[in-house]
RNA sequence: UGCCUAAUGGUGUAAUGGUAGCACUACAGAUUCUGGUUCUGUCUGUCUGGGUUCGAGUCCUGGUUAGGCAACCA
């Protein structure tokens, strides 16, 4: 019997709705990007909420893309979005658009106007912020404060007409200049934009809505029952709710039998995570200034990012779903996300031996030619297939597995000390090496016994360590790139200073290692599918996992580390 | 000197008035043809004062602390 997984709030507020009857037992909601930038795991958790209560409780969840700022936004933006939620494994009822809504949210702002509660003003952005107050004082209210209906109404069409300049007028929600929420001091309700043309409406408009005029309306037009959002927007759900009440009151009502029949918000915690930065406006610096390679570098907590550092989707979900949902502000530490794709991989990532800093190993009463070694791709899972390795006198092994002289903590191969296992093959027994004129060792010298070959009965000895190897002439040269986290500190966001001072720089690392002959099948152009290139992971033993890069060509294999192995043995 | 949120091990999250549990991390031991994996175990927690109750992490109340709110951004 399964234990019981317990709801997040959301879910029981939703659950709750559902037994209280609210809005029919219909469930539908939304996740509304603006279309100003890639979407980051951040927005990850955003979909997941969205997404999953609609496929959870058998509703709709609709794509709405909050472009009411032509200023920012662009359809490169749009088809990017749509690519990763489909990667992610997401499917939308309909794809919306706040600008589908502009003539109806105009209407709505004559209506407004009409009724006294609306009124254009013509101070500048600085006066009216200076008139705004401070949250422990109230504001004063703008000389156009009292504007007759009938002039209000003619330069609000005057700003739409393009007779007025960018920048001189807005109009603005006559409300109460003294209220403690900051939000109700005679919120903006439009602004002229005629600098730039909107990417779907193009001139069409001159004047454009603001977000709390924009994005409660919309929910309310397309039926949206829970609007969920993150939690900075708590402030704003009083007057998310006014713009309703007050829609309704004029005659904008959706449902004319049903005034229940309406849109709440709920407010959940953004994610942040350790070593990184969620903040658009510090990824597009990050870009722009080149300190990365693009907003697919894969070291960017993009989905994108991700993507090509070799997150899979259903790890990225896995995520999502163990860090929760609650109402606490918190920081989820990077260890978690690593931990969760080590924990896919381990089990689908076919393992392939290369060494990373060589030297050559000749094992000198070795004499047989053309040996080829059949290994698992996976250690007990032979269902997974297997390879060919060739084997011969002569391989290369990491330097690290040889020491002059061992220790009783050093496993490993040093002259006259323990027996060690190489991975798949023979027994080995270090004999000793040769150096150059500095003292550097160039060759490592062994005997092997030829009964005691991986697979046979005489090779079922024991030893205390299996190490890597290559063969020397069929290995193949590959660039990895190893990536560490982006940031030196924990929270970037919280130090003094500028955060660009605080990058990690040894977040990348780029290695040419000498890999086992299998991995030549991966030298061609990566395919694509869905716009989005297929992702090929391996897990390089003792190093970590790794995913083939879409920079890889005939000649030129490319990994990405996605994640290092853990490590124990450090000291 | 405002309004709004919130506060459970190092981190994240459960417990919906009735045994403070799970995951990650860390540490120890066992296993292992990856010093990985796996298994076992250990450490560590209800912000604080008062109240209600047979019983409070949970309800009430005072405090403390943290975060959000003063864009013609969303």
């Amino acid at each position: 019997m399964d234990e019981e997984r317990s709801l997040n709030f959301i879910e029981q507020i939703v659950e709750n709705d559902l037994q209280e009857g609210k809005n029919d037992g219909r469930i539908q909601t939304r996740f509304p990007p603006e279309p100003n930038g890639y979407l980051h795991i951040g927005h990850v958790k955003a979909i997941c909420m969205d997404f999953g209560i609609a496929e959870k409780y058998k509703g709709v969840c609709n794509l709405r893309f909050d472009d009411t700022n032509p200023v920012k936004e662009d359809v490169e933006y749009v088809d990017s979005i749509q690519r990763d939620i489909q990667w992610l494994g997401f499917q939308w009822g309909n794809v919306y658009y706040a600008s589908d809504y502009f003539q109806q949210l105009y209407d709505l702002a004559i209506a407004f106007i009409k009724h006294g509660m609306a009124y254009v003003d013509e101070q500048t952005a600085e006066q009216i912020a200076e008139q705004k107050g401070t949250p422990t004082e109230p504001g004063v209210a703008s000389p156009y404060r009292d504007r007759p209906v009938e002039e209000n109404l003619r330069l609000f069409q005057a700003m739409q007409n393009g007779e007025i300049e960018e920048g001189k007028m807005v109009l603005r929600a006559k409300i109460d200049m003294a209220n403690p929420n900051m939000h109700f001091r005679d919120p903006i309700m439009y602004r002229i934009i005629t600098s730039h043309p909107h990417h779907r409406t193009g001139r069409k408009w001159n004047v454009y809505p603001m977000y709390d005029f924009a994005h409660g309306q919309s929910d309310y037009f397309e039926g949206v029952t829970h609007s969920i959002c993150t939690l900075e927007f708590v402030v704003h759900r009083p007057l998310y709710d006014y713009f309703i009440d007050k829609m309704i009151e004029f005659g904008f009502q959706r449902n004319p039998k049903d005034v229940n029949d309406r849109t709440h918000q709920f407010e959940f915690n953004r994610l942040n995570i350790t070593y990184t930065v969620m903040s658009k406006r510090k990824m597009l610096q990050l870009v722009q200034e080149g300190l990365v390679a693009g907003w697919d570098d894969p070291r960017m907590p993009t989905v994108c990012g991700l993507r090509r550092r070799g997150y899979t989707a259903s790890a990225i979900r896995r995520f999502i779903d163990a860090i929760g949902y609650t109402k606490v502000e918190g920081m989820i530490d990077v260890g978690l996300l690593e931990h969760t794709i080590r924990e896919e991989l381990k089990e689908t990532a076919p393992r392939m031996l290369a060494i990373f800093d060589p030297v050559k190993l000749v094992i000198t009463n070795y004499d047989k030619a053309g040996e080829t070694i059949i290994a698992e791709n996976i250690d007990g899972k032979p269902e997974l297939g297997n390879r060919e390795m060739p084997f011969a006198k002569e391989l290369y092994i990491e330097r690290a597995d040889f020491q002059e002289e061992g220790n009783k903590d050093f496993f490993r191969l040093s002259p006259g000390g323990r027996e060690v296992r190489l991975k798949n093959a023979y027994i080995i027994q270090a004999t000793g090496c040769e150096k150059d004129a500095e003292g550097k060792i160039t060759t490592v010298y062994a005997t092997y016994d030829p009964d005691s070959k991986s697979g046979t009965e005489g090779g079922n000895r024991k030893t205390k360590a299996t190490i890597n190897w290559v063969e020397c002439t069929s290995c193949v040269d590959v660039e990895t790139r190893l990536y560490d986290r982006l940031f030196a500190c924990e929270n970037p966001s919280a130090e003094e200073g500028d955060f660009r001072d605080l990058l990690n720089p040894n977040s990348l690392q780029v290695v040419t290692c000498k890999a086992e002959s299998a991995l030549r099948k991966e030298m061609k152009p990566l395919p694509i599918d869905g716009g989005v290139p297929e992702l090929h992971h391996y897990q390089l033993l003792k190093n970590g996992f790794f995913v083939v890069d879409q920079d890889t060509t005939a000649e030129h294999l490319v990994l990405n580390r996605t994640a290092s192995l853990k490590d124990n043995w450090q000291k």
